[in-house]
DNA sequence: CGGGACGTTGACGGTCGTCAAAATTAGTGG
DNA sequence: CCACTAATTTTGACGACCGTCAACGTCCCG
């Protein structure tokens, strides 16, 4: 079995829920197949695209876990989001016909890469999929609002709060603990996603340690009150 | 000539470079037209939409100037945008059919509110349409790269002066004085969009005064260098 | 087993938030 | 048009939070 020829249609995906192909019917779901291109491995620390690549394709994450991050002209980075298996990543290339962000895999992960010209092409004639690609875009709009009001306006525990029940609760709706999740990232990109220094996100951590909030050993962590983490984000 | 009943075609406007229409003929651009339902005035201080709202329409702005705010289950407020004529809003709305934000407008203001089913059963066959609507979203997702780099990573003298290039370069793009503006927002709310306290805000506008960089007369700003403030985004 | 990446902790300082007061402007109603 | 009140802005003093720098500890992988 090549890496490169990795052959399972979106109808036995177990991502099927979450990806692309909702509310659609058997030979819907059999055209998007057709459309898909290529399902390819990317392995851990390789780039899936890279800031000034032709923008060709949306890509499906089957397996695996990402970052996307930009780079400013003085050097500065910032990652700009996590994402795992079911979600869609690339939205960033299409205005420009460039990318202009990196995604670089956090851990061995699989996609699956959907030509854009295939998906707009398709979406003419299949209004779900018309919809789902517009609601894909404007959940990313959203997320990114959600993410300007932390950097906005939170300290830095209250991020980090924020940060953990939102990587938990993808987690879950994933069908993993609620409450037991290993960061497949380092502390300086979590403090990059949160506009705060490692330093920050490893005493940060610790406090939660010493209020018994979550047991961490290493990149595994054990959210042991949820409730505290919540009272956290949101002072009453 | 009653607000209610503005009659401006697509054709005619001089926001049509900027707005939804672009490449398209003139058959085309007629049924853009048809599209539009309503043109309407928003006075200053009024909301467009607002957070909770049934989601069924994009706004194109006209005239006049508008902040989009989230507000957090705490209180907590954010300004996620400033946007002008010639722009698009409301796109946060797609993903669950409800708006997540306020648009407020800053100062009175003209817009097309144009209903998102029939801009998706437009574009299913006007290809141009189709493009241009993914290309307003992912520029969207691009902008917010932009501030979450803002807010992640730069001082208070950054953000300000990266605010008001970008502001400045927006409005010169509209045939304004490229050096010349009016804030149309309080500096609380330039705060707010910045992740700073209003106070910041004042201080350093004071600052750059001091160094020449620029002259303030109440919301009248006048950059008298321009190089110095992208030295100071840009750090060599 | 050794080297390098990653993480933790401490001491200290700078940036920006908080609180307060005063100045200036905008808005309202007579 | 003017008086009056509310809103906005400016400035100062002070302190908290988080960044910086440094040293040390730990883990992973070849």
């Amino acid at each position: 079995m090549n890496h490169e020829t990795i052959k399972i249609a979106c109808a036995n995906c177990n991502m099927r829920e979450l990806c692309m192909p909702i509310g659609l019917n058997q030979e819907e779901l059999h055209r998007i197949d057709v459309m898909i291109g290529s399902r390819r491995k990317v392995k851990r620390g390789e780039t899936l695209f890279h800031n000034g690549e032709t923008f060709t394709n949306l890509y499906a994450i089957r397996t695996g876990f990402f970052k996307t991050c930009i780079t400013s002209e003085d050097g500065r980075d910032q990652v700009t989001g996590f994402q795992m298996a079911g979600e869609i990543i690339g939205m960033d290339g299409i205005v420009n016909d460039h990318h202009s962000c990196d995604a670089i895999a956090l851990e061995d992960a699989e996609i699956c890469a959907m030509p854009f010209a295939d998906i707009e092409s398709l979406s003419r004639e299949v209004n779900a999929l018309q919809r789902h690609v517009h609601k894909i875009m404007s959940r990313e709009i959203v997320r990114e609002h959600g993410v300007m009001l932390l950097l906005g306006s939170m300290r830095a525990e209250e991020r980090l709060a924020a940060f953990l029940l939102n990587l938990a609760q993808r987690l879950h709706s994933r069908g993993f603990s609620p409450s037991e999740l290993v960061l497949r990232m380092t502390r300086e990109e979590i403090g990059s996603y949160l506009g705060l220094k490692l330093e920050t996100i490893s005493r940060t951590f610790s406090k939660f340690v010493d209020e018994g909030i979550v047991a961490v050993k290493q990149r595994h962590v054990h959210i042991l009150n949820t409730q505290a983490l919540q009272d956290i984000v949101n002072p009453k």
